[in-house]
DNA sequence: GCGACAG
DNA sequence: ATCTTGTCGC
């Protein structure tokens, strides 16, 4: 796969006010509507009530690292079934600064798309969509830079709040992200993302909720849905998971 | 000056 | 993100 809009890609050369103004950029060239109609049938994990070659292809992007250089994975499935996997490692140019993740990380990250050989319809990204302060959080940039529908999936919250209290919740649960004086290209109030709790136990130890907000072509309520159903039973969705496990095996050989 | 801050 | 033992529970 090749960037799409290459304009955008994420240089660790630049200054830091030239990220910054080029993430407004971005974030004026995503797309917050449903330009997709995933349904739930089709991105489900078990294909047993659907048509499994109907079923989009999810890819799941992690990072690892090993001193300063950086590894990204990618794996590509179609429900349960894993259909390709690339990886690729880079030197490290910046150090991780809240709300430059993508600079730090784009470029091992852009490596190993540009490996890969099918034609993923979402990315999952460990990280920030619109919840961001320029809402081009690393889900957001990549997917304009490769014009994919993308979500963002954080285990902790960059910025906005909660319209609720997120502790303890049920599983399923989810509340609007409200954006705050601190996303400076939206509305204070705008919904920016979900925090959902996709997992819980009936006891202790009370697991937190994930942060899930769009990256590119996706909605808000999409977003969520869509990491509803691909969360397998564990906290993180399935794809995750797998680029996770990818990306530690990567790293213990290049060790 | 103070607080807050994905991975 | 990464550094790490033991421990609880299915």
């Amino acid at each position: 796969m090749d960037p799409v809009r290459p304009e955008f890609l994420p240089d660790p050369a630049l200054s830091r006010d030239e990220m910054e103004a080029l993430q407004y950029d971005v974030a004026d060239a995503a797309d917050w509507s449903d330009a997709f109609d995933f349904d739930a049938q089709e991105v489900s994990l078990d294909g047993e009530a659907s048509l499994s070659g109907d079923r989009p292809l999810v890819a799941g992007v992690d990072q690892a690292f090993l001193d300063d250089r950086g590894v990204s994975a990618i794996v590509v499935a179609r429900g349960d079934t894993v259909v390709e996997r690339v990886h690729a490692v880079t030197d490290l140019e910046i150090p991780y600064i809240p709300g430059l993740l993508s600079f730090r990380e784009g470029g091992p990250i852009v490596a190993a798309f540009e490996k890969l050989s099918c034609d993923p319809d979402l990315l999952v990204f460990d990280g920030s969509g619109r919840i961001h302060f320029r809402q081009a959080g690393l889900a957001t940039h990549l997917g304009v830079v490769f014009d994919k529908p993308s979500v963002g999936v954080a285990k902790s919250l960059l910025c906005g709040h909660p319209t609720e209290d997120v502790d303890g919740r049920p599983e399923g649960w989810r509340a609007e992200i409200l954006a705050d004086d601190s996303v400076e290209n939206a509305d204070s109030g705008d919904p920016i993302g979900h925090a959902f709790q996709s997992r819980q136990y009936d006891t202790e130890p009370i697991i937190n909720p994930l942060y899930v907000s769009p990256g590119h072509r996706v909605s808000v309520p999409t977003a969520t849905t869509l990491v509803s159903q691909l969360c397998g039973g564990y906290k993180l969705p399935e794809p995750t998971r797998q680029a996770d496990a990818y990306a530690d095996d990567v790293k213990a050989e290049y060790r």
